[in-house]
RNA sequence: GGGCCCGUAGCUUAGCACGGUAGAGCGCUCGGCUCUUAACCGAGUGGUCGCGGGUUCAAAUCCCGCCGGGCCCGCCA
């Protein structure tokens, strides 16, 4: 039996089988600031033409900012005065960060930050730009002959009814600045006719009656027919893009009719995907629903939002929840051990996914070496422990604990400390209750729980601590003796006082604990729980 | 009105294109590490594969119909 492949290499079979040179595109609207779902295009975009070229194809990937497209919603946090805006394209509304030159420039920063922290090289395309340089108006030209044509296309593939006169190209308002108002119903060589007088709900047109050179670049076509040109143009022979497009009658139902009759030109091959849900609901941006790159790098490395869309099937739904940040981690670390045969898999094809889809997250080449892992999980209970933890502790720790093998490399201790810090800020903002080491606030109360040979246990522990401050190990052993000289199994001792400190049964390593709250704290933690039963 | 995806152990899921004894991880339980405690190791535990039909010697897998969950298109991009 065959193993299984990647579904990247699976897809990558199939398009080599069609012609051997590709051209990758994909694209994003930059209505405001992207979220992790939005990643998905240029990253399997960068993926599919990596691919391509390691079996000997020629690729490039592109990644197209929808630019000139019209704001139709303010997005929070960004203030409600932008609804002025609502309607222009984003090349000509203010940053409202006030950094760039525009709203568009700003996002698209954004954006293109995100793309090389996760290592895509994508070759960056401005729709903007595109229509003002030309590389747009043949198709421009050809849309506003054939455009009889393209309604026909509308009516019958998407059941979109336009009147008789309408074209599909959305000139900027010369009065108010608006192109999602404006309706062109005549056009004379390149000069198209206009009014601004629709309304879209979101905006309304000024009444302006005008006309516009598309050599100027001062509109854009309607989306459908912008797809096709895009992909004519371009010559695009592969496109991912979300479930959206894909629906029947949908805009690449519609588009691959264009291209073909319109353009003479073919339909690029899709990877349709489904999208990236946050917390079992759809991130929207206009609702202010969403999670972005930004906020991921502040919690975990770029690898492992790559590793979150590779390790599964495209077309599958993807939930993320925050809270289980941990359980991807070390799912993310179990793949990085079985790349680098630290770890088995009893499947040769699980092992052989596993295996593909920590390389495909990579970013550029995975090294030689395997790096010194320190779990996201127990990163979360170290910070908690020693907040200020410095290098050498952190590294005496993880010798103690087995997870060093190796003398620690520059890029391994980087590695380390960035693991810290994101695991301090997830435990911050994000940790769930139950993930958060949490002490008692009143550990009298727990006294009725506990038994009274493991109250004498912690007022003999208490004493223990007053005395001197102990060596960790040398601690550790003394709480065994103690338990044994009460005939108390140890295990019993160590839930009390895991009990007088966070009011539940276990916890971190007891003596690192102590150590980590000072032990004048603990006794009067101790002695509280032990004493308070007779008194109430 | 139309389309897509998902439903497999308490949780997360692999397997389904090409039918052949349901497989992981987490959790849980127990044990080990002459002393263990949110770190390490081992074992055990656990599934009417959403429901009902059909095809077949054989169905989680193929076909039809339902149910439940989610998303999308039909306005704009």
């Amino acid at each position: 039996m065959q193993v299984k492949e990647h579904w990247l290499d699976e897809f990558v079979n199939t398009v080599l089988d069609r012609f051997k040179e590709h051209v990758v595109a994909s694209g994003t609207s930059i209505s405001g600031s992207a979220h992790i779902g939005n990643i998905a295009d240029p990253l399997f975009a960068h993926a599919i033409a990596v691919e391509i070229r390691r079996r000997g194809g020629k690729a490039v990937a592109l990644w197209v900012a929808d630019d000139m497209d019209p704001l139709d919603s303010v997005p929070p946090p960004i203030p409600r005065e932008f609804n002025r805006y609502l309607g222009m394209p984003y090349v000509d509304i203010p940053d409202p960060y006030k950094c760039c030159r525009s709203w568009a420039e700003h996002f698209t920063r954004e954006f293109l930050d995100a793309t090389e922290k996760l290592g895509l090289d994508v070759k960056y395309l401005s729709g903007a730009v595109m229509y003002r340089d030309g590389t747009y108006l043949p198709w421009i030209r050809m849309a506003l002959e054939k455009a009889g044509n393209i309604r026909t296309i509308l009516l019958r593939v998407s059941g979109t009814s336009k009147p008789s006169d309408w074209l599909p190209y959305m000139p900027v308002c010369e009065n108010c600045g608006k192109i999602g108002t404006t309706y062109a119903y005549d056009f004379q060589g390149d000069k198209v006719l206009y009014e601004c007088t629709m309304d879209v709900g979101y905006a309304k047109g000024c009444g302006y009656r005008g006309e516009c050179d598309v050599k100027d670049g001062r509109g854009k076509l309607q989306w459908r027919v912008e797809w096709a040109a895009r992909w004519a143009a371009l010559n695009v022979t592969i496109e991912p893009f979300g479930k959206e497009h894909a629906a029947a009658g949908g805009s690449y139902d519609t588009s691959k009719v264009i291209v073909k009759d319109v353009f003479n030109k073919e339909p690029p091959i899709p990877l349709t995907y489904e999208h990236v849900m946050i917390n079992g609901k759809k991130m929207s941006k206009s609702r202010g629903n969403i999670f972005t790159p930004q906020q991921w790098f502040e919690i975990a490395p770029p690898q492992a939002l790559k590793f979150f869309f590779f390790r599964v099937h495209p077309m599958r739904h993807k939930d993320f929840r925050v809270e289980d940040l941990p359980s991807l981690m070390s799912e993310y670390e179990r793949a990085e051990r079985i790349y680098y045969g630290f770890e088995v898999v009893s499947d040769p094809k699980l092992m052989a996914l596993a295996k593909r889809s920590y390389e495909l997250s990579q970013v550029g080449e995975p090294g030689n070496v395997m790096p010194i892992q320190l779990p996201y999980d127990f990163a979360v209970v170290l910070v908690q422990l020693y907040p200020n933890i410095s290098v050498e502790r952190l590294l005496e720790i993880l010798r103690l604990t087995g997870h060093i093998w190796r003398e620690p490399t520059k890029e391994d201790i980087d590695r380390l400390v960035t693991r810290l810090n994101h695991a301090s800020t997830w435990i911050k903002k994000y940790a769930p209750e139950g993930a958060k080491i949490k002490l008692l606030e009143d550990p009298s109360l727990i006294s009725n729980v506990l038994s009274d040979n493991q109250k004498r246990a912690l007022i003999k522990a208490a004493e223990l601590l007053l005395e001197r401050e102990w060596d960790v190990n040398e601690l550790n052993n003394k709480f065994f003796e103690l338990s044994r000289t009460l005939s108390l199994p140890p295990h019993e001792f160590f839930e009390a006082a895991y009990l007088a400190l966070m009011g539940k049964k276990s916890g971190p390593r007891l003596v690192n604990f102590i150590a980590a709250m000072g032990r004048e704290k603990v006794v009067r933690y101790f002695l509280a729980a032990a004493t308070s039963a007779k008194s109430g």
